[in-house]
DNA sequence: GAGTGGTCTAGACCACTTC
DNA sequence: AAGTGGTCTAGACCACTCC
């Protein structure tokens, strides 16, 4: 548990070693020795992981603060608490909420279902910028994948997506289509590469002609671009997805704090 | 503190009154009680809260359980903690971060500040879907505000800016142009409303002629439509607003997870 | 040094799920 | 009944701020 553990708590006369500039409680490190056995894939998407007591016995501290770091790994969406049931890693894949990260809502009724459709799955040297966002090497290769997606037959979203050509060997447009569930839940299970967090830039745009057709807007119509850069274990970047939203009948939603 | 409380801890033969649907663990009705006070202006904005051991003895509960309560509040940012100085009732003034809820970042380099422009404050009734959003009575009258922010000179938001008349009672653009910080530092000190949560709604739309020429952009310039009810304490609704802008040389950035 | 929030422990009991 | 997460307590000590 590294230098700062008090080993039987109170009055032991072993002085935390002040080394240097860090410190960091010990439920901050038993947190980031919990994400280091999800990454490693000690417990798969969701899986049960150990109870709170097993977990307190292993690192040999109190439950309580096994506790608090899951807490945190709660709050950030990286595993699920179930009363009496136990903590499970969370998932992409068989979540009640279908598309955890996309947040357009039709303006009329709750979010029904959405049909995808792929146009394109195809490899190619990493463009700058993408390879840039992404952290690739340069000459590094990529998958594009483009993509619709269709509310009551009117196409709503067109995707563009790059991802890094390595951890994504073998993905074709034919397996993204024969998969039912979300495509990040096809990442987790087919790739072992689970989306955790990602930040959006949103700007307005004007459909431009390939894209006017495909959205079957006419060319100039004011379209959302939703641009985002999604990141597995460790902060490390391994999507860079540009969206253009119709929002004549649907709109993004936000939450502020 | 209401039915269930052990009064003294284990073994009382007091079994909790089960009466009913609800069950709320002691924390939550701690955390109701310091919501109240926040609400009551018991506490004003910027001021510091009693301190937990303080809190323990005045609800008869111990320290760690009005510590979780407050710990809620922080996480909604209701009340900031610092360690060494106190708890502090949140507040949108004199903070550091100039507008908490303006999510518009420039392209290049980090926020500076913005210039206010206030084009119109006048007082009408409230049309049929602001009444509905703020929750009036058919005939109630409310404010609207217009205002632009600039940067570098150039005008990038145009604000429409909905409010119910009663609690903005003496609201006119002279306050507003006089006042230094951001709006809703205003309406916390001198109307007493203060935002805790708000809603949006994005969708790209074309500029019109009006907006046009105020945002300095020719007609049909796509934007970004950004659609607010903001809320004060128990959810009630107290601002709408509609933000147009212009996402030339700006994006609405955004966090999932 | 005194006061405040932050961490850690140990133990009891409650609520929920499963067998 | 057993096992899990959820609540609550009591007490000790640590880190930070201010005087």
């Amino acid at each position: 548990m590294s230098a700062q553990l008090p080993a039987d708590p109170p009055d032991a006369d072993v002085l935390p070693v002040a080394e240097g500039p860090a410190f960091s409680p010990l439920y901050q490190q038993i947190k980031a020795l919990l994400v280091r056995s999800l990454q490693d894939g000690e417990w798969k998407p969701a899986e049960a992981i150990p109870s709170e007591t097993d977990l307190a016995q292993r690192y040999k501290v109190s439950q309580g603060t096994v506790r608090k770091a899951i807490d945190e790994l709660a709050a950030e969406n990286l595993v699920v608490r179930r009363q009496g049931k136990g903590t499970f890693v969370a998932t992409h894949a068989e979540e009640n909420i279908q598309y955890r990260f996309l947040r357009l809502t039709p303006d009329d009724g709750p979010s029904t279902g959405m049909a995808r459709r792929f146009l394109d799955c195809r490899r190619m040297r990493a463009p700058a910028e993408v390879a840039k966002a992404l952290a690739l090497k340069p000459g590094d290769s990529a998958v594009l994948v483009r993509r619709t997606l269709s509310r009551d037959d009117h196409p709503v979203v067109l995707d563009e997506i790059w991802l890094p050509a390595g951890p994504f060997k073998g993905l074709s447009a034919e397996r993204l289509s024969q998969y039912a569930g979300p495509m990040y839940g096809l990442f987790e299970t087919e790739f072992g590469v689970r989306m955790i967090r990602a930040e959006e830039k949103i700007r307005a745009v004007a459909a431009d002609a390939a894209t006017a057709e495909l959205l079957e807007v006419p060319v100039g119509t004011p379209l959302l671009s939703v641009e985002r850069l999604a990141h597995t274990y460790g902060d490390r970047p391994v999507e860079l997805r540009r969206g253009l939203y119709n929002t004549a009948a649907h709109f993004y939603r936000n939450e502020l704090n």
